[in-house]
DNA sequence: AGTGCAGTTGACTTT
DNA sequence: TAAAGTCAACTGCAC
């Protein structure tokens, strides 16, 4: 370094909120550029974060292609993207050899406790070396919020804020020589992660998702979320630019509400777009939760479920769900479907889940680990609520366990999306491809697939196990008489106050046939 | 036309 | 964003 004082910069921390576009830390930070501080855009690429059991390369793909493009974006504002490898806080030891950091800015990570410790020691270097940071709200979700009451009416305040200014430039900082490179980092592979099928990251993909949404694709979007044959096409599938931050979500929620108002709209499109609407508010409901409470990452929300699961973890269940072959086509299909695309429907989601948990028998942590990695887009706040919901283990609302079999005729009549994903069966017809033991060993023979050879038997019988893993919630819960005192308690704290449908007593004009006419 | 009966439908409850 | 069970009303049909 020359012996001249140190330039005074304002530092951009890029978290999982890859966009110049109503970025708050980006615009308040641009401010600074006033008062003689450059900006300097940086993001951090931390090995440990990449270790951790719930990252995966799926996930550093979709950064990757976002922050190529972001740097686009803030080379063509002046000041490019600093990408630097190391612990965050060694990172900013290093920068403030160089120079005089002034400011910190950043959105507020509602991550896992990986990240929510790592904020806390930034916070301690922060004050230490009299470092201002700055975090700004990243979604509808709040900071030390501990009363659910009145919480809609704060998010519907944040989405309706105008949205943050892109500044129109950025000083360059001379004395930094910024090569743009990523690094390679050794990640866990699902399996090939360059597949057509996983969602390309960048803003200008998100744009095209949304747009193609709310203008073509979205239109039957109530009717067809349920299906894994029809969601793939009808749903948003913004959930991978929500999670990284490509799109803000208050942007798509203006955007959206316009479209609403559109009065050329059908009744369909109008229907679709105001349930989409509503999932919005659900995703920062969950995520408020993780927030709220970060160690619902580890441990049962409901603390009185403590080893419920947890000894009797079956390895072999577990490695055959993992995998896709548990012997029931309409799980292996999803299953496989997943770890191929990186997305999969809700409802099917909510399946492996509750598959896992009721008829396995396996406690939620590692099935959470592996459909983190699996999932292009893992958000922690909605993953460990939506994962701890399935098993059961939040006491907020009732056992939601789904029948596989059912499902399966329900969802894919025909089996199209079964034998896409498990070809060994294309040759099943009828029902057999929704219960493929049923059928005869001959038949089997004649459809070329021999079940328990060529495709796994059943790993367990689905009604004898749904009915034993019942039976335990309830022996657990008579062991357990505070259970109901504890679930009302949790209830209030982290639950949804949206209002239950009232009973109404229909009031039908009943006129029986035996009864006299008045007339 | 009215009666009895089996099977279906839908609302509601339980797990 | 579940599924199975229960109960009563309803429907279609034979006589």
């Amino acid at each position: 370094m020359s012996s001249t004082a140190k330039e005074p910069i304002a530092i951009v921390w890029y978290k999982r909120d890859l966009r110049i576009h109503d970025h708050a830390p980006l615009s308040m930070a641009a401010n600074s550029q006033y008062r003689g501080i450059k900006v300097l855009p940086l993001y951090v690429v931390e090995p440990d974060y990449w270790k951790l059991p719930d990252s995966s390369a799926r996930h550093w793909r979709f950064i990757s292609h976002s922050l190529l493009e972001l740097n686009q974006s803030l080379i063509k504002l002046g000041q490019g993207l600093l990408v630097e490898q190391g612990d965050m806080l060694h990172v900013l030891e290093k920068l403030a050899k160089q120079f005089n950091i002034v400011e910190l800015y950043s959105h507020q990570e509602s991550g896992n406790l990986w990240t929510y410790q790592r904020d806390k020691n930034v916070t301690i270097w922060c004050l230490k070396n009299k470092i201002k940071w700055h975090e700004h709200e990243a979604f509808g979700v709040f900071r030390r919020f501990n009363n659910r009451d009145h919480w809609s009416y704060y998010w519907e305040r944040y989405m309706a804020r105008e949205k943050s200014i892109a500044p129109t430039s950025l000083t360059k900082i001379e004395s930094l020589n910024v090569v743009f490179t990523l690094p390679e980092i050794s990640l866990e592979l699902i399996e090939n992660d360059e597949n057509e099928h996983l969602q390309k990251g960048g803003r200008s993909q998100g744009l095209e998702c949304f747009s193609s949404f709310i203008f073509e694709r979205g239109k039957q979007y109530s009717y067809h979320m349920s299906s894994p044959l029809t969601a793939f096409n009808s749903c948003s599938r913004l959930s991978p630019h929500i999670t990284f931050g490509t799109l803000s979500l208050r942007e798509i929620v203006q955007k959206l509400r316009k479209q609403v108002k559109n009065t050329e709209l059908n009744t369909t499109w109008k229907k679709s777009l105001r349930s989409f609407d509503s999932r919005l508010h659900w995703h920062c409901h969950f995520m408020q939760k993780l927030e709220t409470e970060a160690l619902f990452e580890t441990h049962n929300m409901l603390q009185i479920f403590n080893g419920l699961r947890e000894d009797e973890f079956n390895e072999d269940y577990f490695q055959a769900w993992k995998t896709g072959n548990t012997g029931y086509p309409f799980i292996d299909a999803c299953m496989r479907c997943l770890r191929h695309t990186g997305w999969l429907n809700f409802r099917m989601r909510a399946m492996l889940v509750s598959f896992s948990s009721y008829q396995l028998w396996l406690h939620w942590k590692r099935p959470a680990w592996h459909l983190a990695q699996c999932f292009a887009d893992y958000e922690p706040g909605i993953h460990y609520s939506q994962i701890q919901m399935q098993s059961g283990t939040t006491g907020i609302n009732t056992m939601r366990i789904y029948n596989p079999v059912k499902q399966s005729q329900d969802q894919d009549p025909k089996g199209i999306f079964i034998k896409r994903w498990v070809p060994e069966l294309s040759q099943y017809f009828g029902n057999f491809i929704h219960e493929p033991w049923t059928m005869s060993l001959t038949t089997q023979q004649q459809s070329g697939c021999i079940i328990g050879k060529d495709y796994a038997e059943p790993i367990v019988d689905h009604i004898v196990a749904l009915r034993e893993a019942r039976a335990r919630f309830t022996d657990f819960k008579k062991l357990h008489p505070d259970f109901y005192e504890q679930a009302k308690a949790l209830n209030t704290k982290h639950g949804s106050r949206r209002k239950r449908k009232t009973n109404k007593v229909k009031v039908k004009a009943v006129i029986k046939t035996n009864q006299l006419s008045l007339f």
